[in-house]
DNA sequence: GTTGGCACTCGGTAGCATCGAGTGCCAACG
DNA sequence: CGTTGGCACTCGATGCTACCGAGTGCCAAC
């Protein structure tokens, strides 16, 4: 695409724009390691750089900045990124250490994740509807309220409050628990909506009233967000702090922001790539992560465009890879 | 403490201040209403508020602004705040609304809240300790993991994965649940840590385990956060922002901050009241929330010194009253 | 094709005058 | 004697000008 001198020119422009949020010129650029032309040279070739919509200008007389093209160009002609020592030894030291419940682990992926970049982190954890089920049930609350808990085979406890609408004995309970354990053991949770009806007719009202409170439950994503202060540390205008904290507390738009981009293959999508306006001047980078080897989840980060991206890939990288080995062994 | 003038220039100050953020000059005070003297008379009353304490000058030939005492006393002296009919018309909707799992509902309520105030919200949920157990149940999940299940009289399910360290079959884990069952039911969970030794070695060892793992997760408060996006918006500072948003990052701190507050018997802390030095431009504005009479939780807000306090005061009295009575019937 | 040189651009900074909101003080007033 | 209008003063904000310098595009020479 670019011949190599252009590359290694763009690249200098990008990582020195990324160190120092300042436009980079031609003097700088002919310092950079890597470029051994002169600035004149550097000029010619940042012109048509700019013509070919890798770069740009704030304003005449300014150095160049990349444009989105630029970035992605750069992203795409990364050498395989390896993570520093240090940071490679913190994620060690964070899995080697890290037990205890699986939500509380994620969450902690999360401040991992943030810490390592210096941007808002974000893990996906999908929806148990596909998980088998180990166990079933009913525990009752109040006269005519119910607790419906269901163990699954991954270790996540699934729980719904059922308003039964009539009143209901234990001895009733117990036996729409049973009706529900002998149809849904060893079947997806989702198999809830099929379990057919009971005979006896006030088992069958509880039962009936589980089976629309407990279908809703299961479905949906968890989503861990961490890094939020980190975040707001790499922009300067409050308004995009403002509107990325709004993207960051709906949990649906995150989830479907990087469904999105892992479905297309990506793993950065760089400001408009993201398919989202208020993040125009924020890049995403994902990986998904792995348990058995099925995809199960998304781990990311979600930055300034300037980000550090060799680091940043590194660690999503390797944190997704960490993340799903453990939680493949227990 | 002040006379009758001084408190309505006072008064002024604030609310033209909380207005505007603009620093309030004698001019001003003198048209607003309340405030019936020249704007000579009220420049003396305001040098006097300012030896006193009171207010704070920016610098010389600026308007005053108020200091903390300032602000204490305009809060202390507030006329019971009430709130306005849309806001009310809002809460009373949302809780006529809202169903399903609590969590959820909690979660909600902070946005709920946030979008009444434009702060940050907050809701903390007690731990469940004393809360009765139901039901005790322990699922295998691996040949030496498996996870233990509580269901409390509260609604709520804790759980607890357990290494096991031995390898444990069905009908080991089942005596273990049995046996955790007989000293735990009906007891608050915390009874627990002081659950007797089984008879039986294989059992105990389960047991033992069990007694370990699941003493740490019941402990703690939940927190809810919601709303930092409102919350930057009120200030300019990015730094103020982030310091604000890494101390909402951490539960741990926000529990103990609010409860700090509660317990020193206040609705609100301000700036330094807050016992925290990042939050010296913030106030909280907390109130208690009941369950069956029984003081369980608390909502609060956190936004800036300038905030609308009667407002944000009579906000989150009434939702905490109202989640407090939702949470009551069912 | 590359490079040094050069005129040019333009944002940023410093200096300076001006403006005006606001103050403190004082003398006059009821 | 408390209140008030008047007045000189302060000082941040605004606008203007000059200037500096980093950076550019272009061109002639190598």
């Amino acid at each position: 695409m670019l011949d190599e001198r252009k590359a290694s020119i763009l690249r200098a422009v990008v990582e020195g724009y990324i160190e120092t949020a300042q436009p980079v010129g031609s003097g700088h650029v002919a310092n950079a390691p890597g470029v051994t032309v002169s600035s004149a040279t550097v000029r010619n070739e940042m012109a048509a750089l700019e013509s070919d919509g890798y770069l740009a200008q704030p304003h005449t007389s300014a150095g160049r900045i990349p444009t989105e093209k630029g970035y992605r160009y750069f992203v795409d002609t990364l050498s395989e990124p390896v993570l520093d020592r240090a940071s490679a030894q913190q994620i060690r030291a964070f899995f080697d250490r890290t037990h205890g419940e699986i939500e509380e682990m994620l969450a902690a992926t999360t401040r991992l994740l943030s810490g390592l970049t210096n941007s808002a982190a974000v893990v996906v954890r999908p929806g148990h509807e596909s998980s088998p089920v180990r166990t079933v049930q009913i525990v009752g609350l109040a006269p005519s309220t119910a607790l419906f808990v269901a163990v699954l085979a991954d270790g996540s406890v699934e729980k719904a409050t059922v308003e039964l609408l009539v009143e209901a004995d234990e001895a009733v309970l117990e036996a729409a628990a049973r009706h529900l354990a002998t149809h849904l053991t060893g079947r997806p949770l989702a198999t809830l909506a099929q379990v057919p009806p009971a005979l006896e007719t006030t088992v069958e009202a509880v039962v009936a009233r589980v089976r629309l409170a407990g279908v809703s439950a299961s479905a949906d994503e968890q989503v861990f967000v961490g890094g939020a202060a980190s975040m707001a540390a790499s922009f300067e205008a409050v308004h995009t702090i403002r509107s990325v904290l709004s993207i960051l507390e709906e949990q649906l738009v995150v989830v479907s922001l990087l469904r999105d981009v892992v479905d297309r293959g990506l793993s950065v999508a760089i400001g408009s790539e993201t398919g989202m306006q208020p993040l125009a001047e924020c890049s995403l980078v994902v990986a998904p992560y792995t348990v058995d080897g099925e995809q199960v989840g998304t781990v990311g980060i979600l930055g300034p465009t300037r980000m550090n991206y060799p680091q940043a890939l590194a660690a999503v990288a390797v944190v997704g890879q960490r993340l799903g080995h453990r939680l493949s062994e227990g």
